[in-house]
DNA sequence: CACTATACATAGCCGGGCTATGTAAATTAA
DNA sequence: TTAATTTACATAGCCCGGCTATGTATAGTG
Protein backbone atom coordinates (compact mmCIF):
# COMPACT_ATOMS: atom_id res chain seq x y z
CA UNK A 1 0.00 0.00 0.00
CA UNK A 2 0.80 3.30 -0.15
CA UNK A 3 2.33 4.98 3.02
CA UNK A 4 1.44 8.20 3.73
CA UNK A 5 -0.36 10.97 1.31
CA UNK A 6 -4.08 11.66 1.45
CA UNK A 7 -5.19 10.10 -1.87
CA UNK A 8 -8.86 12.23 -1.66
CA UNK A 9 -7.38 15.62 -1.21
CA UNK A 10 -4.86 14.70 -3.88
CA UNK A 11 -7.62 13.84 -6.31
CA UNK A 12 -9.02 16.92 -6.03
CA UNK A 13 -5.60 18.99 -5.96
CA UNK A 14 -5.53 17.41 -9.25
CA UNK A 15 -8.74 18.69 -10.56
CA UNK A 16 -8.11 22.12 -8.62
CA UNK A 17 -5.01 22.25 -10.82
CA UNK A 18 -6.59 21.54 -14.26
CA UNK A 19 -9.33 23.85 -13.64
CA UNK A 20 -6.60 26.90 -12.89
CA UNK A 21 -4.95 25.67 -15.31
CA UNK A 22 -7.61 26.09 -17.82
CA UNK A 23 -8.25 29.56 -16.07
CA UNK A 24 -4.63 30.49 -17.17
CA UNK A 25 -5.11 28.80 -20.79
CA UNK A 26 -7.67 31.88 -21.28
CA UNK A 27 -5.75 34.30 -19.36
CA UNK A 28 -2.59 33.55 -21.36
CA UNK A 29 -4.43 33.38 -24.76
CA UNK A 30 -6.10 37.18 -24.13
CA UNK A 31 -3.03 38.59 -22.58
CA UNK A 32 -0.75 39.11 -25.66
CA UNK A 33 -1.88 40.62 -28.67
CA UNK A 34 -0.84 37.63 -30.47
CA UNK A 35 -3.03 36.37 -33.22
CA UNK A 36 -1.75 33.14 -33.24
CA UNK A 37 -3.54 30.01 -31.59
CA UNK A 38 -1.61 28.13 -28.49
CA UNK A 39 -1.19 25.27 -30.78
CA UNK A 40 0.86 27.29 -32.81
CA UNK A 41 3.37 27.97 -29.77
CA UNK A 42 2.68 24.76 -28.21
CA UNK A 43 3.49 23.04 -31.31
CA UNK A 44 7.02 25.41 -32.28
CA UNK A 45 7.60 24.71 -28.17
CA UNK A 46 7.60 20.92 -28.85
CA UNK A 47 9.82 20.65 -31.35
CA UNK A 48 12.24 23.42 -30.32
CA UNK A 49 13.24 21.68 -27.21
CA UNK A 50 12.62 18.45 -28.70
CA UNK A 51 15.01 18.93 -31.97
CA UNK A 52 13.87 18.03 -35.17
CA UNK A 53 11.82 15.07 -35.14
CA UNK A 54 9.25 13.25 -37.57
CA UNK A 55 5.59 14.23 -38.16
CA UNK A 56 4.79 11.24 -36.04
CA UNK A 57 6.70 11.89 -33.17
CA UNK A 58 5.86 15.81 -33.02
CA UNK A 59 2.62 14.36 -32.58
CA UNK A 60 3.29 12.15 -29.57
CA UNK A 61 4.59 14.29 -28.12
CA UNK A 62 2.05 17.44 -28.75
CA UNK A 63 -0.64 15.02 -27.69
CA UNK A 64 -2.21 15.27 -30.87
CA UNK A 65 -3.42 13.35 -33.64
CA UNK A 66 -1.35 12.67 -36.54
CA UNK A 67 -3.93 14.61 -38.95
CA UNK A 68 -3.72 17.72 -36.33
CA UNK A 69 -0.40 17.54 -36.23
CA UNK A 70 -0.06 17.66 -39.94
CA UNK A 71 -2.82 20.65 -40.36
CA UNK A 72 -0.29 22.41 -37.52
CA UNK A 73 3.07 22.05 -39.27
CA UNK A 74 1.54 23.32 -42.92
CA UNK A 75 0.43 26.43 -40.41
CA UNK A 76 4.53 26.67 -39.48
CA UNK A 77 5.53 26.25 -42.59
CA UNK A 78 3.47 28.49 -44.06
CA UNK A 79 4.75 31.15 -42.00
CA UNK A 80 8.44 29.99 -42.33
CA UNK A 81 8.89 29.16 -39.00
CA UNK A 82 9.78 24.87 -39.53
CA UNK A 83 10.79 23.35 -42.56
CA UNK A 84 10.85 20.15 -43.44
CA UNK A 85 14.03 18.10 -44.44
CA UNK A 86 13.95 14.92 -46.54
CA UNK A 87 15.12 11.72 -44.58
CA UNK A 88 17.43 9.55 -46.38
CA UNK A 89 16.55 6.60 -44.92
CA UNK A 90 13.10 6.81 -44.55
CA UNK A 91 10.94 8.15 -48.25
CA UNK A 92 7.79 8.35 -46.21
CA UNK A 93 9.23 10.50 -43.81
CA UNK A 94 10.72 14.02 -43.06
CA UNK A 95 12.35 15.88 -40.42
CA UNK A 96 10.90 18.74 -39.04
CA UNK A 97 12.77 21.63 -37.53
CA UNK A 98 12.55 24.73 -36.54
CA UNK A 99 14.04 27.50 -38.60
CA UNK A 100 15.42 30.53 -36.88
CA UNK A 101 12.43 32.84 -37.51
CA UNK A 102 10.52 30.07 -35.93
CA UNK A 103 12.98 30.22 -32.64
CA UNK A 104 12.60 34.05 -32.91
CA UNK A 105 8.96 34.19 -33.05
CA UNK A 106 8.73 31.83 -30.08
CA UNK A 107 11.33 33.89 -27.96
CA UNK A 108 9.12 36.90 -28.60
CA UNK A 109 6.18 35.42 -28.09
CA UNK A 110 7.69 34.18 -24.12
CA UNK A 111 8.83 37.16 -23.49
CA UNK A 112 5.54 39.43 -24.42
CA UNK A 113 3.42 36.98 -22.62
CA UNK A 114 5.31 36.75 -19.47
CA UNK A 115 5.74 40.90 -20.02
CA UNK A 116 1.77 41.00 -20.13
CA UNK A 117 1.64 38.81 -17.03
CA UNK A 118 4.57 39.84 -14.99
CA UNK A 119 1.77 42.66 -13.38
CA UNK A 120 -0.13 40.02 -11.93
CA UNK A 121 2.66 37.96 -10.20
CA UNK A 122 5.14 40.83 -9.67
CA UNK A 123 4.61 41.35 -5.83
CA UNK A 124 5.31 37.38 -5.62
CA UNK A 125 7.17 36.43 -2.40
CA UNK A 126 10.56 34.86 -2.48
CA UNK A 127 9.08 32.07 -1.51
CA UNK A 128 6.41 31.58 -4.00
CA UNK A 129 8.05 32.08 -6.98
CA UNK A 130 9.86 29.10 -5.84
CA UNK A 131 6.91 27.46 -5.64
CA UNK A 132 6.14 27.97 -8.95
CA UNK A 133 9.38 27.13 -10.09
CA UNK A 134 9.54 23.74 -8.50
CA UNK A 135 5.39 23.41 -9.56
CA UNK A 136 6.64 24.06 -13.07
CA UNK A 137 8.92 21.36 -12.53
CA UNK A 138 6.46 19.08 -11.02
CA UNK A 139 4.45 19.37 -13.45
CA UNK A 140 6.72 19.19 -16.53
CA UNK A 141 8.08 15.96 -15.56
CA UNK A 142 4.59 14.25 -14.89
CA UNK A 143 3.85 15.40 -18.49
CA UNK A 144 7.38 13.90 -19.99
CA UNK A 145 6.44 11.03 -18.26
CA UNK A 146 2.93 10.54 -19.35
CA UNK A 147 3.75 9.22 -23.18
CA UNK A 148 1.41 6.33 -21.96
CA UNK A 149 -1.48 8.16 -20.69
CA UNK A 150 -4.70 7.13 -22.39
CA UNK A 151 -3.87 8.09 -25.65
CA UNK A 152 -7.14 7.74 -27.10
CA UNK A 153 -8.61 4.24 -26.61
CA UNK A 154 -7.78 1.76 -29.30
CA UNK A 155 -10.55 2.23 -31.22
CA UNK A 156 -9.49 -0.43 -33.89
CA UNK A 157 -8.27 -2.96 -31.72
CA UNK A 158 -9.57 -3.01 -28.23
CA UNK A 159 -6.85 -4.34 -25.84
CA UNK A 160 -9.27 -8.22 -25.82
CA UNK A 161 -6.81 -10.75 -25.09
CA UNK A 162 -6.81 -12.71 -28.52
CA UNK A 163 -4.98 -14.49 -31.07
CA UNK B 1 11.11 49.07 -4.75
CA UNK B 2 10.85 45.96 -5.19
CA UNK B 3 13.18 44.42 -2.08
CA UNK B 4 14.97 40.78 -3.71
CA UNK B 5 13.40 38.98 -6.30
CA UNK B 6 14.88 38.41 -9.77
CA UNK B 7 12.77 40.10 -12.44
CA UNK B 8 14.35 38.44 -15.25
CA UNK B 9 13.96 34.87 -13.87
CA UNK B 10 10.23 35.89 -12.78
CA UNK B 11 9.40 36.39 -16.23
CA UNK B 12 11.08 33.15 -17.63
CA UNK B 13 9.20 31.32 -15.29
CA UNK B 14 6.45 33.17 -16.58
CA UNK B 15 7.07 31.54 -19.62
CA UNK B 16 7.60 28.12 -18.56
CA UNK B 17 4.75 28.07 -16.51
CA UNK B 18 2.59 29.00 -19.46
CA UNK B 19 4.17 26.27 -21.79
CA UNK B 20 3.86 23.35 -18.79
CA UNK B 21 0.58 24.85 -18.67
CA UNK B 22 -0.44 23.97 -22.24
CA UNK B 23 1.21 20.33 -21.97
CA UNK B 24 -1.11 19.91 -19.50
CA UNK B 25 -4.07 21.01 -21.20
CA UNK B 26 -3.44 18.92 -23.62
CA UNK B 27 -2.81 15.97 -21.36
CA UNK B 28 -6.02 16.28 -19.78
CA UNK B 29 -8.08 16.67 -22.43
CA UNK B 30 -6.74 13.06 -23.27
CA UNK B 31 -6.69 11.90 -20.13
CA UNK B 32 -10.79 10.88 -19.73
CA UNK B 33 -12.98 9.67 -22.67
CA UNK B 34 -14.87 12.50 -22.25
CA UNK B 35 -15.75 14.02 -25.51
CA UNK B 36 -16.76 17.19 -24.14
CA UNK B 37 -14.63 20.22 -24.75
CA UNK B 38 -12.74 22.02 -21.88
CA UNK B 39 -14.67 24.84 -22.86
CA UNK B 40 -17.32 23.25 -21.70
CA UNK B 41 -16.12 22.44 -17.84
CA UNK B 42 -14.34 25.75 -18.02
CA UNK B 43 -17.82 27.45 -18.29
CA UNK B 44 -19.65 25.16 -16.36
CA UNK B 45 -16.66 25.71 -13.47
CA UNK B 46 -17.50 29.46 -13.90
CA UNK B 47 -21.17 29.07 -12.88
CA UNK B 48 -20.68 26.55 -10.27
CA UNK B 49 -18.29 28.63 -8.28
CA UNK B 50 -19.37 32.22 -8.82
CA UNK B 51 -23.11 31.38 -9.09
CA UNK B 52 -25.76 32.43 -10.74
CA UNK B 53 -24.94 35.72 -13.40
CA UNK B 54 -25.84 36.89 -16.28
CA UNK B 55 -24.06 36.52 -19.89
CA UNK B 56 -21.90 39.31 -20.32
CA UNK B 57 -20.64 38.14 -16.28
CA UNK B 58 -20.15 34.90 -17.33
CA UNK B 59 -18.14 36.11 -20.98
CA UNK B 60 -16.25 38.11 -18.53
CA UNK B 61 -15.02 35.79 -15.97
CA UNK B 62 -14.67 32.82 -18.42
CA UNK B 63 -12.53 35.30 -20.78
CA UNK B 64 -14.01 34.88 -23.60
CA UNK B 65 -15.98 37.25 -26.00
CA UNK B 66 -19.72 37.35 -25.47
CA UNK B 67 -20.80 35.42 -28.53
CA UNK B 68 -18.67 33.11 -27.15
CA UNK B 69 -20.30 32.71 -24.20
CA UNK B 70 -23.47 33.00 -26.10
CA UNK B 71 -22.22 29.73 -28.05
CA UNK B 72 -21.10 27.93 -25.27
CA UNK B 73 -24.06 28.50 -22.84
CA UNK B 74 -26.49 27.23 -25.74
CA UNK B 75 -24.05 24.22 -25.40
CA UNK B 76 -24.61 23.93 -22.07
CA UNK B 77 -28.54 24.56 -22.60
CA UNK B 78 -29.39 21.92 -24.31
CA UNK B 79 -27.87 19.40 -22.33
CA UNK B 80 -29.67 20.68 -19.51
CA UNK B 81 -26.26 21.48 -17.46
CA UNK B 82 -27.86 24.95 -16.73
CA UNK B 83 -30.78 27.02 -17.57
CA UNK B 84 -31.58 30.51 -17.78
CA UNK B 85 -33.94 32.39 -15.75
CA UNK B 86 -35.53 35.47 -16.82
CA UNK B 87 -34.41 38.75 -15.04
CA UNK B 88 -37.31 40.48 -13.27
CA UNK B 89 -35.55 43.98 -13.81
CA UNK B 90 -33.98 43.97 -16.56
CA UNK B 91 -35.93 42.33 -19.67
CA UNK B 92 -32.86 41.92 -22.12
CA UNK B 93 -30.93 39.40 -19.65
CA UNK B 94 -31.47 36.84 -17.63
CA UNK B 95 -29.73 34.67 -14.72
CA UNK B 96 -27.96 31.51 -15.96
CA UNK B 97 -27.62 28.90 -13.08
CA UNK B 98 -26.00 25.45 -13.32
CA UNK B 99 -28.54 23.03 -12.57
CA UNK B 100 -27.81 19.82 -10.39
CA UNK B 101 -27.34 17.35 -13.28
CA UNK B 102 -24.77 20.16 -14.81
CA UNK B 103 -23.27 20.26 -10.75
CA UNK B 104 -23.21 16.31 -11.00
CA UNK B 105 -21.82 16.36 -14.64
CA UNK B 106 -18.48 18.53 -13.42
CA UNK B 107 -17.93 16.65 -10.59
CA UNK B 108 -17.87 13.29 -12.24
CA UNK B 109 -15.59 14.85 -14.75
CA UNK B 110 -13.27 15.78 -12.25
CA UNK B 111 -13.51 12.92 -10.61
CA UNK B 112 -12.69 11.21 -13.66
CA UNK B 113 -10.04 13.40 -14.98
CA UNK B 114 -8.31 13.40 -11.55
CA UNK B 115 -8.67 9.60 -11.23
CA UNK B 116 -6.72 9.70 -14.68
CA UNK B 117 -4.18 11.44 -13.88
CA UNK B 118 -3.61 9.77 -10.35
CA UNK B 119 -1.01 7.95 -11.33
CA UNK B 120 1.44 10.38 -12.57
CA UNK B 121 1.35 11.97 -9.48
CA UNK B 122 0.62 9.12 -6.57
CA UNK B 123 4.21 9.15 -6.09
CA UNK B 124 4.64 12.89 -5.10
CA UNK B 125 6.29 13.66 -1.59
CA UNK B 126 3.83 15.92 0.73
CA UNK B 127 6.03 18.32 0.06
CA UNK B 128 5.22 18.31 -3.68
CA UNK B 129 1.66 17.82 -2.71
CA UNK B 130 1.69 21.22 -0.93
CA UNK B 131 4.26 23.11 -3.34
CA UNK B 132 0.91 22.34 -6.09
CA UNK B 133 -2.04 23.40 -3.57
CA UNK B 134 0.33 26.38 -3.05
CA UNK B 135 0.68 27.07 -6.78
CA UNK B 136 -2.74 26.51 -7.60
CA UNK B 137 -3.84 28.85 -4.63
CA UNK B 138 -1.43 31.77 -6.19
CA UNK B 139 -2.43 31.24 -9.89
CA UNK B 140 -5.83 31.16 -8.90
CA UNK B 141 -5.81 34.07 -7.28
CA UNK B 142 -3.93 35.91 -9.57
CA UNK B 143 -6.37 34.84 -12.19
CA UNK B 144 -9.58 36.51 -10.02
CA UNK B 145 -7.36 39.58 -9.84
CA UNK B 146 -6.84 40.11 -13.55
CA UNK B 147 -10.03 41.63 -14.54
CA UNK B 148 -8.65 44.27 -16.27
CA UNK B 149 -5.69 42.80 -18.03
CA UNK B 150 -6.12 43.38 -22.01
CA UNK B 151 -9.38 41.88 -22.28
CA UNK B 152 -8.40 42.84 -26.14
CA UNK B 153 -7.54 46.12 -26.86
CA UNK B 154 -10.45 48.32 -27.42
CA UNK B 155 -10.50 48.93 -30.74
CA UNK B 156 -13.63 51.02 -30.68
CA UNK B 157 -12.67 53.13 -28.32
CA UNK B 158 -8.98 53.54 -28.17
CA UNK B 159 -7.95 54.42 -24.21
CA UNK B 160 -7.22 58.01 -24.42
CA UNK B 161 -6.71 60.12 -22.12
CA UNK B 162 -10.11 61.50 -20.99
CA UNK B 163 -12.11 62.00 -18.03
C1' DC C 1 7.04 -10.99 -55.51
C1' DA C 2 2.94 -10.59 -52.97
C1' DC C 3 1.48 -9.05 -48.42
C1' DT C 4 1.36 -6.56 -44.43
C1' DA C 5 2.74 -2.71 -41.75
C1' DT C 6 4.09 1.93 -41.27
C1' DA C 7 4.15 7.11 -42.08
C1' DC C 8 1.97 10.49 -43.56
C1' DA C 9 -1.75 13.12 -46.44
C1' DT C 10 -6.55 14.14 -47.48
C1' DA C 11 -11.39 14.62 -46.67
C1' DG C 12 -14.69 16.11 -43.87
C1' DC C 13 -16.99 16.92 -39.62
C1' DC C 14 -17.70 19.65 -35.14
C1' DG C 15 -16.90 23.00 -31.70
C1' DG C 16 -14.66 27.11 -29.84
C1' DG C 17 -12.60 31.42 -30.76
C1' DC C 18 -13.21 35.87 -32.87
C1' DT C 19 -15.31 40.42 -35.29
C1' DA C 20 -19.12 42.72 -37.24
C1' DT C 21 -23.60 43.65 -36.90
C1' DG C 22 -28.59 43.39 -35.70
C1' DT C 23 -32.36 43.98 -32.18
C1' DA C 24 -34.73 44.99 -28.22
C1' DA C 25 -34.85 46.85 -23.70
C1' DA C 26 -33.11 50.35 -20.49
C1' DT C 27 -31.57 54.85 -19.85
C1' DT C 28 -31.03 59.67 -20.67
C1' DA C 29 -32.22 64.11 -22.88
C1' DA C 30 -35.07 67.31 -24.84
C1' DT D 1 -43.49 61.82 -23.33
C1' DT D 2 -40.71 60.96 -26.99
C1' DA D 3 -36.37 60.75 -29.32
C1' DA D 4 -31.55 59.50 -28.90
C1' DT D 5 -28.20 56.83 -26.85
C1' DT D 6 -26.43 53.10 -24.43
C1' DT D 7 -26.56 48.54 -22.90
C1' DA D 8 -27.21 43.33 -23.20
C1' DC D 9 -27.56 39.92 -25.80
C1' DA D 10 -28.38 37.28 -30.39
C1' DT D 11 -27.03 36.24 -35.13
C1' DA D 12 -24.10 35.72 -39.03
C1' DG D 13 -20.09 34.21 -40.63
C1' DC D 14 -15.33 33.47 -40.66
C1' DC D 15 -10.97 30.68 -39.24
C1' DC D 16 -8.50 27.30 -36.74
C1' DG D 17 -7.72 23.25 -33.97
C1' DG D 18 -9.41 18.91 -32.64
C1' DC D 19 -11.03 14.45 -34.17
C1' DT D 20 -12.17 9.91 -37.18
C1' DA D 21 -12.05 7.62 -41.47
C1' DT D 22 -9.66 6.70 -45.25
C1' DG D 23 -6.27 7.00 -49.11
C1' DT D 24 -1.42 6.44 -50.80
C1' DA D 25 3.18 5.49 -51.02
C1' DT D 26 7.21 3.52 -49.00
C1' DA D 27 9.30 -0.13 -45.78
C1' DG D 28 9.55 -4.35 -44.28
C1' DT D 29 8.55 -9.61 -44.53
C1' DG D 30 7.12 -14.28 -45.98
Amino acid sequence: MYSGGMPTSLLSLLGDLVSVNQRLTRLAARATGSSESPAVWRTLSVLNSGGPMRLGELAELSRVAQPTATKLVSNLTERGWVNRLADPDDARASQIAVTTAGADALIAWRDELAGAMLPLFADLHTDDVAVLRRAVEIIGQRADAAADLAPGAPVTAPPEGQS
